[in-house]
DNA sequence: TGCATTCAGTTCATCGATGAAATGAGGTGC
DNA sequence: GCACCTCATTTCATCGATGAACTGAATGCA
């Protein structure tokens, strides 16, 4: 590094690097790529040449060469969300270990976006993509076309033949409401319904979990119960906690189906004075970073994040090197962290 | 879309569907980019072959001829951080204004791979950096050396001629320090000092508008109220808070580096059955989304982070479009949110 | 009518790295 | 001493889209 010479304006190429070295461009590649023999002292002085010009490798010749970019997609709805930037980061580093870099597409969960991305317009020419659907559902299947190297991730919307990566929704959903029953509680409530959305998204999915639940010990189901939250943004589970406790009959207890609006639901207890699980017990899904941290800390199902994430991108690189033959499922196991607020 | 056929293992090129539609490679371009005029019924020629054919643009082949990737990267500590996951959502929003896909690169904090990063060895080779370095500093000046088109974030570390969008370290340190000062706290305690990292570092500036407002009112300057944290994380705040209440004189109020340590430090003090503001009070800094929700709601200084992801941007897009011509420096104000932890 | 201009499209070379195949120097074996 | 092989390096074509320059036809205008 030592010793950089600025090139002005002028794109430091293979070529260059070979002329000063008095090698060609292809000697050149070789001891960069290390695809071929090179003698100790070439290798030697094109690395010198390579740090006396400052040349970078144009990745986009390579890509156009190779077909490979070294880059993957990942889009999800919302980086805002705690579960996607903790997604976010754990692919990022999965992904590394396979020498991706990733681009990461913030859907905002719109459907348009959402096939924008399938259509590849906004797709970076990657390696492949990895895909959390959230607008889209059963029957949208004809947009997967061209789609192969596609991991989709989160609802099983497609009967398409595609890998997937999803965790056991309904299990989990009944798992928190069984707990919440066993502890006596009764007047359990539910934050982050979503009825605009497909019967196989993990909204659906987890109110099922909670009605199966409440079904098998003969408890009715309410519907002022069930607070619609078409985002799981902490705003929704505030204002969906004070809807609750407005009611003639307030719940004991609340299932949200996020930890993002448990931490809402959270503070909307707070600022009225009441504490969780005393007044009213919360819990989460998802066992972001955060739940070990809230006030009260927060019960919540841990669905298995670096699983996720590592099978994912696992199953991405099978794919993309022809490893992978029929599509694979891959559902992760969820389990029950229990804190303090419920 | 419809009747989209799939192409099996061929790659469609401009090419192929030029001779589908009846014209060459070089209208189809045309059509695509819209760069030059087309008759109609050619544009809808085109348009059909495209959508028969699925066909979807190599940008490396565009990139390689063009020069542009339509990609820029960012480079930060960690998305696990709230304030990096919402800035980096934003930057993300403002970037796709400009027609850019973002590449996330976590650098861990880690010098080497910083390094790495300014070095372009993990770069995909992008049309631009926004950079937030944080365990490089002053002198490490000649790693810039190539890259033009770069924006640092957060610490002004270099001296070189970079852009660089900052905020009032220092100053907005001083306003929190004042406004507990004001409050009528005396035993004033810091989380989140770092003396391994440079002195303009964002550590060391709050650090001094801390240690600076304490000296305008004659109050001693007491080192076992500033607790060390190398990393800004909720378990950092966390023992850092019990570290501070386990002192002989525990003090009655904390000012947090970040809002992820203040949240940290919450949860120490919850867990300790006291409370913010009453036994101690709690100051945090970025002004995250979950400020608004902690319990107690974080009082906590708003630095500007909208600001700061627009002007990053914006600057960047005037360097690469040459548009920019010295290096240009940016300084966002920092306000005080009050709610309720202090 | 005649010359300039516009329009729609084409031709050709090129961006920079790499796969495939060729070259040439040196070494080995018989 | 000659065929044969290995190793290091070179030559050449190519990936797919686009800039620049060009062609031929249609249009405008004096």
């Amino acid at each position: 590094m030592k010793g950089a010479v600025r090139q002005a304006m002028t794109t430091v190429t293979m070529a260059d690097v070979g002329k000063r070295a008095g090698v060609t461009a292809r000697t050149v590649s070789n001891v960069l790529s290390g695809s071929a023999a090179v003698r100790p002292d070439t290798r030697e002085r094109v690395l010198r040449a390579v740090d006396e010009l400052g040349y970078r490798m144009n990745t986009s010749a390579r890509s156009l060469r190779t077909g490979r970019t070294g880059t993957i997609g990942l889009a999800i709805p919302d980086l805002g969300i705690d579960y996607f930037s903790d997604l976010a980061s754990r692919i990022m580093v999965e992904a590394e270990r396979h020498g991706w870099a990733v681009v990461i597409e913030q859907t905002g969960a719109r459907r348009e976006t959402e096939l924008a991305i399938l259509s590849g317009a906004r797709r970076q020419h990657a390696d492949g993509l990895i895909f959390q659907p959230h607008a889209l559902g059963p029957g949208d299947e004809r947009f997967l076309a061209g789609n192969d190297r596609l991991v989709i991730l989160g609802d099983r919307i497609f009967h398409g033949p595609v890998d997937h990566v999803g965790m056991a929704n309904t299990e989990a959903a009944a798992l928190a409401t069984r707990y919440l029953l066993d502890r006596g509680y009764r007047r359990i409530a539910v934050i982050g319904s979503n009825p605009q959305v497909s019967t196989v998204s993990a909204a659906s999915l987890r109110l099922d979990g909670y009605a199966r639940e409440l079904a098998a010990r003969s408890i009715p189901f309410r519907d002022e119960y069930v607070v619609v939250a078409q985002e799981w943004h902490l705003r929704n589970g505030s204002t969906g906690m004070s809807q609750l406790l407005s009611l003639a009959e307030p719940p004991d207890a609340v299932f949200c189906f996020n930890d993002t609006l448990a931490f809402g639901a959270l503070h909307a207890l707070a600022a009225r004075g009441l504490r969780a699980p005393d007044d009213v017990a919360v819990i989460g899904f998802d066992n972001v970073p955060m739940a070990e941290f809230s006030v009260p800390p927060l019960t919540t199902i841990e669905p298995g994040t670096a699983q996720i994430a590592k099978h994912a991108v696992d199953l991405l690189a099978a794919r993309v090197e022809g490893r992978a033959t029929a599509p694979t499922e891959l559902i992760t196991d969820c389990s029950l962290v229990v804190r303090r607020s419920a």
